[in-house]
DNA sequence: TATTGTGAAGCCTTTCACAGCA
DNA sequence: TGCTGTGAAAGGCTTCACAATA
């Protein structure tokens, strides 16, 4: 059974998902290091997780370890990637230029990972070329937002990042759904919704400032 | 009992306080529109969340409705921010002026709250300084890495957003932690520790596109 | 009468503890 | 022998259902 994804349970944690990411980017440290071989414990201590966690998380989705040795680090940082749908480029479009969706254009984690922004669109494309040009290695020319659905269906577009005013979020979304883009990070802090079979996923900044003032004020 | 924060718990789950944010932004758009009570059920639904799951939020804090009435919206409203510590101002640090720190130092959002960026730092900030000066509307001198201990205490900060690459992240909240800074928001791609007392908050751009790749890729 | 506040139930997630196995 | 995989227990969070009450 080794490495088979089987899929067992139907319904897996978020939290088990985040998880996963995290082992990946520990499991690629290790890898660079040339480390060959890591048990749950080893694993668990360096994510800051519990040991069964690591385990049960795993277990989701087959048998990934030898009984009495461990996970051999880089067949199990292949098979995290696999089960995260990390095998494949993720081809996407930053819709709203301003000072955070330009910071993304350059953002060299996605360069690491298999993210790479394809398209990019804004109000106002003309003012913003130069800002973008002259900040970005390889540049992304900022098309008008119209073009986006035509555009996405030419450039295969699959996630949309959000960095508009929050004003502008909901109709952005409405326009990506459009366009049949499934999955959309919104980082303008406003509430969007999205028809079944959409995907949003809030990054939301102020939230987690939040937290930290709440926790700062409480403890 | 109306309005006191009495703690009857100990334990806060952290899910209420991310929700605490959420009712917060739904009862500033209501205020803004002038409306003056809302009961638990309308704001669940503004806010996609359970009715009773309002009610049990808010219980952990105290009594803040009116039975067979509601909640007054902006009593409410000002209750969640004394909550959630967003009464008193917080004086933040941004420490990596890349790219994405350079967005922060301008970025709408916090101004609209209580977070303000009262310091800039990073290891070589002569190069940077006209790169932000140009994107920047009210201008934060960048300052050397060497100065934070010495500025934050001047300047009375509270918290630090790391923005460095992700080789450089441990060793900025070291010295965070050295300079007294409790809180850190860490948007650099590394597992971060602090000593009991300092609290850190990871944004993972790519931990949550991770999360929407899988659920792209099994739905 | 309408809606809150809350005990209890239900559900989901994490952790424990150990059988199973290389 | 040592570590994985997993059933069972523990713990925590969400939802239900209704008593309390403005």
């Amino acid at each position: 059974m080794k490495g088979v994804t089987k899929l067992k349970y139907t319904k897996i944690p978020e939290a088990t998902i985040r998880r996963l990411s995290r082992y990946s980017r520990c499991l690629e440290e290790m890898n660079g290091l040339g480390e060959k071989v890591v048990s749950s414990a080893q694993l668990a201590n360096k994510c800051l997780v519990n040991a069964a966690q690591v385990r049960k998380d795993l277990a989701y989705f087959g048998e990934f370890g030898i009984r009495g040795v461990g996970y051999y680090v880089n067949d199990l940082l292949q098979d995290i990637k696999r089960i995260l749908g990390l095998n494949k480029e993720w081809r996407m479009a930053v819709i709203g230029i301003g000072n955070l969706g330009s910071a993304l254009l350059s953002y060299k984690d996605f360069l690491k990972q298999n993210y790479k922004i394809v398209a990019a669109f804004d109000i106002d494309p003309p003012k913003v070329i130069g800002r973008v040009s002259e900040k970005v290695g390889k540049p992304v020319e900022v098309l008008h937002i119209n073009r986006l659905k035509e555009v996405a269906k030419e450039r295969r577009i699959e996630i949309g990042l959000i960095t508009t005013p929050p004003s502008e979020a909901q109709n952005v979304a409405n326009q990506l759904v459009e366009a049949e883009v499934k999955g959309i990070l919104n980082f303008a802090p406003a509430q969007v919704t999205v028809p079944d079979g959409y995907m949003v996923k809030d990054v939301f900044f102020t939230t987690i400032l939040d937290n930290l003032a709440y926790l700062l004020s409480n403890n």
